[in-house]
DNA sequence: GCGAAGGGTGAACCGTGATTCACTGTTCGC
DNA sequence: GCGAACAGTGAATCACGGTTCACCCTTCGC
């Protein structure tokens, strides 16, 4: 069963990026050191420097692949057309909390733990595509009139903030719970002025506790 | 003009302080070497332990230092009970962008930059200081039916987050102003339910941009 | 004036963890 | 088969910046 050298070749180097993906949902960033994921990989520390540059590109490429799969999932929910806008960002929003909530260690990671230039670098560009997102989502709603006129690519920034700030507690101490994101889909929705139906009539009346 | 020692130690203390922070408000905590802080005090790098018992405590109390005058000076908007709730508390985001804005080095420094352990730990008391702070606030406009209903907890921390993140990207290329500021004070006083006044009537119409 | 106590000095030290490299074993084209 | 090319190895090396320390000089109490 003699194996080509490509194939050993991606063998390995997914290895390694599984590895590193293992050690950083495990232990965040922090706990990430090379000479660790070598040893879950079962390579030498300086096998994994035939397949990336440096650490700093191997945990970018690592970032890059699981916010990717986030971005995705949530990007799927905020583009399903069938349903007004509005609503497919209370899902959306929704779906990042959960989804954060769920896997602790991993969404700590992807949002606030420090980390190399080059993986911030992976981050930032991960936030810039959330914006969109959300400010896409925003805008339409504005258009359909089911939300108050805004700036969406701000409102979306302190969309994104909120959330992530108000996640970042209950991710360290595990109170997560489906009062949390009820009260955050509601904050986000007041926030950006939506208001039950706004066609024609005003006047909703603002939930009782 | 003999200088007594202790009034030699206190000086010298102080001039290190300085100087830490005005490395950090120039070119942040990645900027502020120990070598670099005992350059600008025109001190020796040993001299500094002589007064701190380490880099991370010396940062700290920098941290805490500007932090505090920061919070002290929201927290005083805050707490002027001769004005209702809402208002004070627009006028404490207000005054929270403003600032950030006028001073973004030190204002990246303080919220969001990678730091050490002491640093962070001085950081994040800062934060749930702001969060106590606001929640207060948001009690009391929920008592005066100012606002709706709330977790003022959870929606202080988000209402943090948003300003955070939505002031960052402005923080880095300048582009702050006016417009930018009212958005966001407008974003929140949404978030939390506020509408002109909420005293009987419902439904005052929201802003058409 | 004198010795003890401290502050001041800055070059050397040290811990940490990423990165290198000389060597080995395997695969591939011919 | 044969040798060039290349993946794998892991101990040694390196870079970095915080921290120490042996020595000096000033201040202080007496």
């Amino acid at each position: 069963m003699a194996v080509s050298r490509v194939e050993r070749r991606t063998a390995a180097r997914g290895a390694i990026l599984a590895a590193a993906t293992e050690a950083v949902a495990e232990g965040g960033y922090a706990a990430a050191s090379v000479t660790e994921v070598a040893r879950r990989a079962g390579v030498a520390t300086g096998s994994i420097y035939r397949h990336f540059p440096s650490k700093g590109e191997l945990f970018a490429e690592v970032f890059r692949t699981a916010a990717d799969a986030e971005l995705a999932f949530i990007s799927q929910i905020a583009g399903d057309t069938t349903k007004p806008p509005a609503e497919r960002l209370a899902a959306a929003l929704e779906a990042f909390a959960r989804r954060a909530l769920a896997a602790p260690t991993l969404a700590w990671a992807l949002m606030a733990e420090p980390v190399d230039p080059a993986v911030e670098q992976a981050r930032l560009e991960n936030k810039r595509a959330y914006r969109e997102v959300f400010a896409t989502l925003l805008r339409e709603g504005v258009e359909h009139e089911e939300l108050r006129p805004l700036d969406a690519e701000l409102a979306a920034s302190a969309l994104v903030g909120a959330f992530q700030e108000a996640l970042i507690g209950p991710l360290a101490d595990h109170t997560g719970g489906d009062a949390l994101v009820a009260s955050l889909v509601t904050f986000a929705l007041h926030a950006v002025g939506h208001q039950e139906e706004r066609h024609g009539r005003r006047a909703a009346p603002v939930e009782h506790a």
